[in-house]
DNA sequence: GTAAGCGCGTATCGTATGGTACGTATTTTC
DNA sequence: GAAAATACGTACCATACGATACGCGCTTAC
C-alpha cells in the first residue's frame, strides 16, 4: 500500500510548526472526517487560522486542499471497499480459514447492507407479476446466473425464458417482448457491448430491466428499473460473482414464498406431465 | 440511530423520477464516498445533471448540499468511532439483515470448516494436470455451476470441457475420456440418476471424479476421488448452492495462481486470436 | 539587550461551486 | 389522439470557498 496520508503525517509531526502540529493532531483525531469539511471548519476545530490549514496540506505534499480531499476520499473509498485491511490484527483468524472466504463473506454483508428489504421487495414484485413474460440474459461470467436463476423461476410462474447463445438470437426474441414484460439482465466488468446493446433494445420497447451488476454499475444501470450492486472484489485474480448469486437466491426464494399457491399447482400439474 | 441516510434513500426510492434513482443508485453503489464530492462530479458519476442531483438531494429533504455533505460526514463519523458497529453492521442495518444471508454465511463456514487446506490443495493438484482432459457436468440447478466454472478454467487451461444438453450427448463423449482425464460433477438431492450413471461410466474407463454434492453426498461419492460437501439448507423451499459456488471459486483462483505462467502465456494467445 | 528570522493571523482577491430560472422533451391522463 | 403535467437539462447568477499577499509578534541567537 502507498503510505497513507495518516502514516505521511506521523512521519512529518516533529519538523512541523506549532499550529500546523495542532491541525495534525485534530485532523488525526478526527480520522478523515475533519479533512473533509471546508478549510474554515478544518480551521476553526483546530483553533488556528485557514492558512495554515493551507501551509499544512502544502507540507504534506498536496499541491492544494482539494488534491488533498481527493486523496482522503480515495483512501476512505479503498478501506470502505477491501474489508481486508479492516481485520486491524487478528492473525489467529487469518491463516486458519481460506481469505477468499472471509472476502466473500465480507462482500456479502456489503452487498445485503446496501440492499434494502424494500428494494427487494419492489423486485420480487416486478418478479412476480404473471401477466407478463420473463427473460434472463447474462454475459461472459454471469450467464451461469441467469441459467440458475431462470431454472428455478421456470418453476414455479409461467413463461420464463433464457436466452443463451448468440447475441443474434437473443435480438430475434426482442420481437416477443412488451411493456408487461421484464428483462433480467446479469452484467459484470468487463461489462459487455452486447448486452448494453441488447438491454437498450428492450427498454425501448419498455420492458423492464432488472439489473444484477458490480459496485462499479454497469452502463445497463441507467436503463434499469431495478439494480442490485453486488460487492466482487476477492483475493483472487478473478472476480467473485458470489454476491449476485445469492441475492439471486434469496430473490427466488422470496418469489416462490409469494407465488405459492399458484406455483403449488403449477408443480402438481408439472409432476403430471411426466 | 436516527434513520440513514441510505435508509431514506431506499424508502423513497421508488417515489423518485428514473434521473433521480440514478443518482440514488450511484451514491449506493459509491457510498458515501461519492456524496462527499461536489455536484458536478457526483452528476458526472450518475451520469445525469447536476440540478438533478440538487432535486435528489432536497428530496431526500436536505435545503441544500452542504447540508446533506454535513450528514454523510456525521454518519461517518458516527460509524467510524465505533469499530464494532463495522464489523457487524450498524444496529439499524442488523435486523435488516435476511435470515438467508445469515444462513448462507453459517453454510460457508461450516462447508469451508469441513474442507481442510489439504484437501482444496490435492483438488487443485488434480485440476491443473495439464496432460489431461478435463470435463465437467451437473445436475438440473447445477449445471450452471459447471458452466460457471467451465468458464473460468477454460481461460486458463486447456482442453476443458463443459457438458451440456441431454445425457446421451455426453456419453458420447465418453469416447474421449481416459486415464488422465478428470470429470468434474456437481450433483445434490435430489440426486440424478442420470449423473450416477454417466460418473460410474467414467470412472470404469478410470476418469478421476471430482464431486460436488451437499451434506448428504450424492451416491457419486463412492465413485469419486475428491468430494466437496457444501452445507445447502436455507430458510427457503430451495436448497442453496451458494456454499458450492464458493468453493469452486476458491479453486478456480488457486488453479489460476498456480498456472500462472502458463496461463499467462495462453491468454495472450487468445487476445490475438480474436 | 538588540536584531534577525520564522511563524502565524488578518484582509483581500479570483474562481469554482452550489443554486435557480426557464425551455424542451417525455410521459401520463382523459 | 390531444393536452396537461411532470421531469430533465442548458444557461446563467450569486456567493462561499480556497488561495495569497502582507504585516505583526514571538522566539532565538549573538
Amino acid at each position: 500500500m502507498t503510505t497513507s496520508i495518516a502514516e505521511t503525517i506521523a512521519d512529518r509531526l516533529d519538523t512541523m510548526p506549532a499550529g500546523e502540529r495542532r491541525a495534525a493532531h485534530t485532523l488525526i483525531a478526527g480520522y478523515p472526517v475533519v479533512g473533509l469539511k471546508t478549510v474554515a471548519e478544518f480551521s476553526q476545530a483546530a483553533g488556528v487560522s485557514s492558512p495554515t490549514i493551507l501551509r499544512f496540506v502544502a507540507r504534506l505534499g498536496f499541491q492544494n486542499y482539494p488534491e488533498f480531499q481527493a486523496a482522503l476520499q480515495d483512501e476512505l473509498a479503498a478501506q470502505l471497499q477491501s474489508p481486508a485491511s479492516r481485520t486491524h490484527g487478528n492473525p489467529a483468524t487469518q491463516d486458519r480459514t481460506s481469505p477468499m472466504l472471509e472476502a466473500t463473506i465480507e462482500n456479502l454483508r456489503q452487498t445485503f447492507m446496501h440492499l434494502s428489504q424494500k428494494q427487494l421487495a419492489a423486485i420480487v414484485q416486478t418478479l412476480c407479476d404473471p401477466r407478463g413474460k420473463m427473460f434472463l440474459v447474462g454475459g461472459r461470467f454471469t450467464d451461469p446466473l441467469a441459467r440458475y436463476m431462470a431454472a428455478h423461476l421456470a418453476i414455479v410462474r409461467p413463461n420464463v425464458f433464457h436466452l443463451a447463445g448468440q447475441e443474434s438470437l437473443w435480438r430475434d426474441r426482442l420481437i416477443d417482448m412488451g411493456k408487461r414484460d421484464v428483462l433480467v439482465v446479469f452484467d459484470i466488468r468487463r461489462y459487455q457491448d452486447s448486452l448494453l446493446r441488447f438491454a437498450e433494445k428492450a427498454h425501448h420497447r419498455g420492458v423492464q430491466v432488472v439489473l444484477f451488476t458490480d459496485q462499479w454499475l454497469s452502463p445497463i444501470a441507467r436503463l434499469a428499473r431495478h439494480v442490485v450492486a453486488g460487492r466482487t472484489a476477492v483475493p483472487s485474480p478473478w472476480d467473485s460473482s458470489a454476491s449476485l448469486m445469492i441475492v439471486a437466491e434469496t430473490l427466488i426464494g422470496a418469489v416462490t414464498a409469494r407465488l405459492e399457491d399458484s406455483s403449488a399447482r403449477r408443480i402438481d400439474e408439472m409432476e403430471n406431465l411426466r
